[in-house]
DNA sequence: GTTTAGGGTTGG
């Protein structure tokens, strides 16, 4: 922790302090490193990577134990530091150099495959200069072209070479072309897009980026350029750029394909009717109402099928240079007539941009269309409508969604609500939502395991295995005979007592066999690890220790019973000595729990729920079996995979129909808080469904 | 360290 300046070779900033940040606050300070700063890590120990093998990266770990860790950030690197490159303004270009440019979009296509080993992508940009440079982009990989996602996205090129075209100067990618984008809107978060692990970002960047954002602004550059118009706002025979939600596909032929999609606005042009086999729809079939009234039909033409078949249903997509068009009719003996029936195409082509893209759920425009109902609570209708998820749409789906998610098993018929509506309502009582899970905790699920008193409504950890094994050894150092209480050799009926191990060490108790003093009369206790061995071969063992010449329980932080892999936990009791024990066994039992805490979310707000009371419904399991049995361990890992899939798999978070008792907690006289709990909810994984759709 | 394409709409 003495290092407060680094000499760095070769820098302008080896005179700069560092900014010291305490651990308490090293996330906080590792939010604001960027790629470039000098970050110095003091105080770690160096561990071996558990994970080394699987994810191929260094062997050892650099890891955080102690309060004196500290991470030094060079936190004036980036303002004080020249630019790691330098920028050509587009006036500037000269043909055969090769130069880096800052430019807003101002027209782009996506990534089209070339007749050559690449896909090609074609965009304009522009730059304070006025200049408008039509820039030529081959990369063999989809993922390393621009990730533009609308007119006025900032971009940032390195490596690219100006050449003269047909009278004008245009940028093409050269060799080590790299690209970065980022949204255009003022104010907001500048975040590069990229498909690369490692480039270069620092506070330079950042400020280019909010000059471009404030030029493009003021010259209203994006306004002139951007085609967005929600449903709502179309008019017959104009193109547009639609942002929108997919919720049906349908193959028409083979040069065609029938998306259908809304984004939270009603077209006000009535829909052409699109047959198509109910069979080879996916998403549901049909869609009644109001709710068909929001949705608009989309054929897709040509080239851009390829990139349709491959969308999932439920994704947020932007589709570009979509054109609305009258349906016509041709009714014999007449001319062909235009109807009022409106009907979507995505004509062959990339001319003008024309494509689909899937937005990513972090992207500022799915945030927005995601918030619809939310801005619009007047609509009550449409808020219901917007908040539901696709695949709750239709019985077909319906199917879907609960077989493999999850089924209520409360009596009431009550409407879900939205988590933003629940958060507003009054507390107490019972509810439904219809949420995802964002997160849980603990993620290492066997520390959701606990013990609980019902006598007196406490909660404890269970001790861990080093705990117990020091409990046992430390209850058998007293190793001098005892005298046997007169119930071992009675031989309690009304306990069913019948193996006694002498001198102080073990009853054992086994409805099937009587073996008194079968054990040597004379040894030195057991420790655990032999405890659980002997609990292999025999029903019941409550470990025992001489006290003072007399027989007592051990510790009772140790489990006071072991019946085979099970371990039963006790408190004390009241009455509690010896001979009640032998009478009632003079402990309280305490019950296995599982307690976890979701972070559901919707549409509208995120909720902190806890499973505690119906956990055992929830996951089909007992407590007592995940304390004992793999199967059991298994299944509730298997569920929260389900919910949570990881972050690695493609798969997608389920919906749940979850009923949820909302109480009052007093932290202190007078202070409540409102905790929530899911109740009544079973989820059901695929494997343990068998059921049809009733 | 090569090639590809080099914005600008048929219409279903």
């Amino acid at each position: 922790c003495s290092v407060h300046f680094v000499q760095q070779q070769n820098s302008v900033c080896s005179s700069h302090p560092f900014h010291p940040c305490q651990t308490a606050d090293w996330i906080c300070c590792l939010s604001c490193v960027f790629l470039q700063d000098v970050v110095v890590v003091s105080g770690f120990t160096v561990g071996k990577s558990p994970t080394a093998k699987s994810d191929k990266r260094h062997p050892f770990n650099l890891l955080l134990t102690s309060d004196q860790a500290c991470i030094y950030v060079n936190i004036v690197t980036s303002v004080t530091c020249p630019p790691k490159h330098t920028y050509v303004k587009l006036s500037d270009l000269k043909a055969e150099e090769l130069v880096n440019v800052y430019g807003v979009v101002v027209f782009f296509k996506q990534p089209f495959k070339s007749y050559g080993t690449d896909y090609c992508s074609s965009l304009k940009i522009t730059d304070e200069s006025n200049q408008k440079i039509v820039c030529t982009i081959f990369c063999r990989e989809m993922d390393d072209h621009p990730k533009i996602f609308q007119n006025g996205d900032i971009i940032r090129l390195h490596r690219v070479k100006a050449k003269w075209f047909n009278g004008s100067m245009t940028l093409s990618s050269n060799v080590g072309f790299s690209v970065v984008t980022f949204d255009g809107a003022v104010g907001g978060a500048v975040e590069p897009r990229s498909s690369r692990k490692f480039f270069s970002f620092d506070e330079h960047d950042r400020r280019r980026v909010e000059e471009l954002r404030s030029w493009a602004v003021s010259q209203d550059v994006c306004s002139t350029v951007s085609a967005a118009v929600p449903l709502s706002g179309v008019q017959p025979k104009v193109y547009f750029d639609l942002t929108c939600q997919l919720l049906a596909k349908a193959p028409i032929d083979t040069t065609c394909m029938l998306l259908r999609v809304w984004d939270g606005t009603k077209c006000p042009y009535t829909q052409s009717d699109v047959t198509i086999d109910p069979d080879t729809i996916e998403g549901p079939a049909s869609f009644s109402g109001t709710k068909k009234s929001f949705i608009a039909n989309i054929l897709v033409f040509d080239n851009h099928v390829v990139c349709a078949k491959q969308l999932k249903i439920g994704a947020f997509l932007r589709i570009y240079n979509l054109r609305a068009v009258c349906e016509s009719v041709k009714e014999p003996g007449l001319l062909r007539m235009d109807t009022d029936h409106l009907v979507f195409q995505l004509n062959g082509g990339t001319s003008f941009g024309k494509g689909i893209r899937v937005l990513p759920e972090s992207s500022p425009d799915v945030q927005k269309l995601k918030r619809f109902g939310k801005d619009e609570p007047s609509d009550s209708e449409m808020l219901e409508i917007w908040s539901t998820p696709p695949e709750f749409l239709s019985k077909k789906t319906l199917f879907l969604s609960v077989s493999f998610c999850c089924s209520r098993s409360c009596s009431h018929q009550i409407q879900p609500m939205t988590l933003s509506q629940l958060k507003q309502s009054q507390p107490e009582g019972e509810y439904h939502v219809r949420a995802q899970l964002r997160s849980y905790q603990p993620h290492r699920l066997h520390q959701s395991l606990k013990l609980f008193c019902s006598n007196c409504s406490s909660m404890q950890e269970i001790p861990n295995e080093e705990v117990l094994s020091g409990i046992f050894s430390a209850a058998f150092q007293d190793s001098t005979p005892c005298r046997h209480p007169p119930w071992i050799l009675s031989g309690h009926k009304s306990m069913d007592l019948t193996n006694v191990m002498n001198p102080s060490t073990f009853i054992t108790h086994s409805h099937t066999h009587t073996h008194i003093s079968s054990l040597p009369a004379t040894f030195a206790g057991f420790s655990l690890e032999e405890t659980c061995m002997l609990a292999a071969h025999y029903e019941n063992i409550v470990p025992l220790t001489s006290s003072g010449g007399d027989l007592d329980l051990l510790d009772l932080s140790a489990p006071f019973l072991f019946r085979g892999k099970k371990r039963y936990y006790g408190s004390e009791s009241e009455t509690f000595n010896i001979n009640n024990f032998i009478m009632n066994l003079g402990i309280q039992l305490l019950q296995y729990v599982l307690l976890m805490r979701l972070k559901l979310q919707d549409s509208t707000d995120t909720l902190d729920v806890f499973l505690w009371k119906d956990a055992e419904k929830f996951f089909g399991v007992s407590a007592e079996d995940v304390s004992a049995t793999e199967e059991a361990q298994e299944r509730v890992q298997k569920v929260m995979d389900l919910l949570c899939p990881p972050e690695d798999s493609q798969d997608q978070r389920p919906w749940l129909d979850l009923c949820l008792m909302a109480y009052a907690v007093e932290d202190e006289p007078g202070q409540s808080q409102t905790c929530y709990q899911i109740i009544n909810t079973t989820i059901i994984t695929p494997s343990t469904t068998q059921s049809g759709p009733d």
